[in-house]
DNA sequence: TTCTCCTTGTGATAATTATCACAAACCTAT
DNA sequence: ATAGGTTTGTGATAATTATCACAAGGAGAA
């Protein structure tokens, strides 16, 4: 698939004409990551946008002592590295590849120029900003407010809704996670998810298949948490 | 103040002409809101753009059982409401108004139209979600891997950028917030919260003094937390 | 297959923090 | 100044969850 092609699927573009999308798919370099490469490094300056052409990056944390807070997960036609070109700041999160992926990127000048030439795409991605500024508010407020079981159970739900595939009510998340990437994103330890992961079995609200996670009734699980 | 004046402190807005932001401001329409006074509610269709001319707003979201999380305060110059005119879904926070407080407003219509006649708004947006989703991720980093004490003393770090004045190193924060807002900030207990400072004062880092908090060495008490 | 490494399950225990229950301190208006 | 309503301080206790320790299971390499 040509560049362009691929930049039809990112929201963020998605509403240029053909010809502006293969002026800017001119200025895209593309580049490979395998599983576990550090993409970007917290703190270093941020002078590349990022769009993924496939596989998935973790958007992480970490503390002193080296535990890590998973942000987000981000697969196909998702970008990143935004944050830092639009504020100036350096660079606020870590960036590793998930499984081997291949990336587009943009130099901080033809980013700039694309939004002040093109201000649809400035628009979507306030849009797109707005969606994930979202997200994190439901992130903290169930952090704050809810238990383990129940944090968990959100950071199902959000794996279902990301990567989930949806057959009369049943949703099968491929793939799960490790424990440890779950705990993560959720706040606790990973004994919890494991624990926790029973429990909603026992409930027969979800069923492990191997590395499969089904739960069987996605509104009803959704309404519960 | 006339309204195109107040917009100038505005950052979003202070790139713009003078003629320019005369137009808009010509759009904007002022309301009062006494102290207590909910201006937006969780879950209402968003309709309209806020700026807060005077006085301090809490931005909220609340669980079924009536607890609340503060996800940030917001003073003068700040604006709020843009998230769900942007993304098109509902509400994802309550607005209460925490002082007195005056606000313009700009209708839908009017707030998009500034974005696509204005790039230069466009962008200054960007600016500005990027920087609150830095601070969201901040915040789920230390809601996630710290304990309380330190999330206490980080929320106490928020409110001295935001609220305090410096003289020689030494912050103080004129009018700390009442401890439960403090504790729905630090997504902790009213109860923690007092014994915290308490101990913080124990450990000569901070004191308190009526109503005020005087933080005694602002760099290292940023190092430790 | 078998060995090794990584991931998961699970009990026991410790640590942290929430909750409850008041008393004390502080405001504000009369 | 006093009364009533808020806000804060603090002990005792309970609940939740982290941590430690190790067994068991699974996947891939030799």
């Amino acid at each position: 698939m040509s560049t362009a092609q691929h930049l039809r699927n990112v929201p963020i573009f998605s509403d240029l004409k053909d010809n502006d999308l293969n002026i800017i798919a001119d200025k895209m370099v593309s580049r490979s990551y395998d599983k576990g490469k550090m993409i970007l490094l917290e703190e270093s300056q941020g002078e590349t946008f990022f769009i993924i052409k496939s596989g998935a990056v973790k958007v992480t944390r970490q503390s002193d002592d080296g535990r890590e807070v998973i942000l987000a997960i981000l697969g196909e036609s998702d970008f990143f590295g935004e944050m830092s070109l639009l504020d100036g700041e350096g660079r606020s999160a870590n960036i590793v590849s998930n499984e081997d992926s291949e990336v587009l990127t943009l130099s901080r000048s033809d980013f700039l120029d694309c939004l002040e030439t093109y201000p649809k795409i400035a628009i979507a991605l306030l849009e797109e900003l707005a969606i994930r500024l979202r997200k994190s508010d439901q992130h903290i407020e169930s952090l704050s407010l809810s238990d383990s079981e129940h944090r968990i159970a959100i950071t199902l739900i959000r794996f279902a809704q990301e990567l989930g595939t949806i057959k009369k009510g049943e949703v099968t998340i491929k793939n799960l996670p490790f424990q440890q990437d779950i705990a993560n994103m959720a706040g606790t330890s990973r004994e919890t998810v494991s624990r926790t992961i029973k429990l909603l079995e026992e409930k027969n609200l979800v069923k492990k298949n191997k590395k499969d996670l089904i739960i069987f009734n996605f509104d009803e699980f959704r309404q519960l948490f």
